[in-house]
DNA sequence: TCGATATTTCCCGAATTATGGATATGCCAA
DNA sequence: TTGGCATATCCATAATTCGGGAAATATCGA
């Protein structure tokens, strides 16, 4: 994870609609759902939704895999602990003393 | 931290200039920075920056001091661990699962 | 009070983004 | 091959955002 990686997730998360689906396909787990359950779902567009999917795939949050028909969409952890990770790491290298309470407080789950 | 606030904070943080002024503030600590040095560290022009800051402080991510003439900027810890708190409780409520290995690695900082 | 400094607010133009209709592509079943 | 379904791409429009010039506000020193 570096900067623009890390302002590629920050970006894709900080709008309504995207925020709303990467949470869905988090709830789902292991399952994924796919483009047109999520459509259905959350009421959007196919093509809106398409292109909302992408983004949050560019940035890594999400992985996509085709199965028959449709393709199905499944939230990636791995791009969300990054981000956070990068956040503690790289924000923090420079003044930990103020990421330890934070890093206290987070694995109490907060 | 609820949906509306976390998006608020993503969206601060999805956009170059901000992200690199609250890493900026995070990695100075608890001295802070007032307006002016941002912007010259920086190389912002101040109105540009201001904007930026008040962004930054709506979303809950840093807090404002004045200090006679000048403005003194923290990064608000809290702001973020609660932003954290929020994706691992909300987004992962119905998939602890999901959440588990993420938890684990943050906490050996990645 | 006056002038200087620090920051914000107001406002505009340029650039970006979101949305959705129309269309294209990929896939499957018959 | 044909038809239909699922999704993506293309394109245009509306809305939002960004950067910055100009002016306003707040503070301090003389």
């Amino acid at each position: 994870m570096d900067m623009p990686n890390a302002l590629a997730a920050f970006d894709a998360l900080g709008q309504p609609s995207r925020l709303t689906v990467f949470r869905l396909l988090v709830q789902t787990g292991g399952a994924g759902l796919a483009a047109g359950d999520i459509a259905t779902r959350l009421d959007m567009k196919p093509n809106t939704l398409s292109t909302h999917l992408g983004i949050l795939e560019s940035a890594g949050l999400i992985a996509a895999q085709r199965q028959g028909r449709s393709i199905r969409y499944f939230a990636q952890m791995e791009g969300l602990r990054g981000l956070m990770a990068w956040m503690l790491q790289d924000c923090c290298g420079g003044n930990p003393d103020a990421c330890a309470p934070l890093l206290d407080m987070i694995t109490q789950k907060g």
